[in-house]
DNA sequence: TAGATTGTTAATCGATTAACAATC
DNA sequence: TAGATTGTTAATCGATTAACAATC
């Protein structure tokens, strides 16, 4: 596949689009215009069509975008047809909650195998996926070769652990940790989930929102 | 407070600045210039400036910023020190996880109660926050009267109970549903948390990774 | 004081929006 | 065919970067 820098903006839209997408299948809508998209998005429909365009014509004059097949364009833009396997790191609650409830396979990542240090959860198999000793993280890397590690430990170990799965060859993280993982990032895709920072920004919007209604409501006073 | 319209992508790294300057006391840093900022954070001296400078004249010139300081500043921007309260709604795994792990009030929440359907659950304090029967929310809605809601449900039921939220007079929602909820924006502040989104990104980002190093592999050869 | 570094204005760059010919 | 809607080029808008006077 040939690859001209797509801005980070339009990539960040394509898992949007995705579920949009989703719902319009189960919705039984079959095809759907970048005006009526966009609608339902909150997008314009330039918008629509430039982030599209960057990857092909996917659509068609006069009729629109047929839903399943911009659906299956798009999954593919995001590798999820290359069938990357993980491994998950950490059986805490997190850890846990992601192995019982998120489908990965969903999403073109296949989960083999879990770590934890915790003797009770040790030689389980939570959903199918069983559950290593963390001691045997080093050799299980080398059996298994995960494309991925979910990291799911607790923060102040997460840079003790991060260099043994780059060791392992690992070539990408998600990072649940909130701590920054101090490895080379040109050899290695790390994506962080950061609880703390989406709160703080809730509480920017928040109160941005009070201060609207309370200022509306000191007008109305005078 | 008077407000200007300050733009998302401002927002957004505020909390990063937050983690950062965190990470400087902890490290016994005082000061700080911008373009050491800029340097350890990956971004230019100059956005560090007109970041800050939105909001006001934290630094002093020939010094820097002072790392105290500005913390406390960009922490109060955010609205940490508005005393929040906020009800958890849903005790699963990730319930679970955020009353057992998540500091709440080291970001200007306080967390006053929990609901689930789970018999075995409801009457439990976890982590001091007590766990009330779902059947209960309305009522405790009134009594507690809560600014935000973390909505932890399984997503089948996101849209059964979000409007009982709002109904409640809660101000924001901490989605973590997976799904999108149908309630009005403009009376209620929603931040989502979709887990599959930053997937999906990670397996773009992965997948150009991999076809990079395909690509430098391939010229060897030739 | 001299050096460092800010806050801010101006310049550049990139992303979004608008417009429209192409075409289904 | 006529109407609808795309893909793409051009125009606009906003965000980032550069530059520099102000000043600690």
């Amino acid at each position: 596949m040939k690859r001209i820098k797509i801005s980070n903006n339009v990539i960040r839209r394509l898992p949007k689009y995705l579920r949009k997408l989703d719902d319009l299948s189960a919705a039984g809508v079959e095809r759907i215009s970048s005006s009526e998209l966009g609608r339902q998005m909150g997008l314009t429909p330039s918008q629509i069509r430039q982030d599209f365009s960057c990857f092909g014509e996917f659509g068609q004059q006069g009729y629109g975008y047929n839903v399943a097949a911009l659906h299956q364009e798009i999954s593919k833009i995001l590798g999820t047809d290359r069938n990357f396997t993980c491994v998950l790191v950490g059986v805490g609650h997190i850890g846990h909650s992601l192995i019982s409830h998120f489908n990965f396979e969903n999403f073109g990542f296949r989960l083999t195998a879990a770590f934890d240090v915790k003797s009770d959860m040790i030689g389980k198999s939570l959903r199918g996926t069983p559950v290593y000793d963390m001691n045997e993280l080093r050799g299980k890397l080398e059996d298994l070769k995960p494309d991925v590690a979910v990291l799911c430990i607790p923060s102040f170990k997460a840079n003790e652990v991060a260099p043994i799965l780059v060791d392992g060859g690992v070539r990408g993280i998600w990072n649940f940790t909130n701590v920054e993982l101090d490895i080379p990032t040109d050899t290695t895709v790390i994506e962080n989930i950061y609880f703390s920072d989406s709160l703080l920004a809730l509480g920017y919007y928040l109160s941005e929102h009070l201060d609207e209604v309370e200022a509306r409501a000191a007008k109305q006073r005078k």
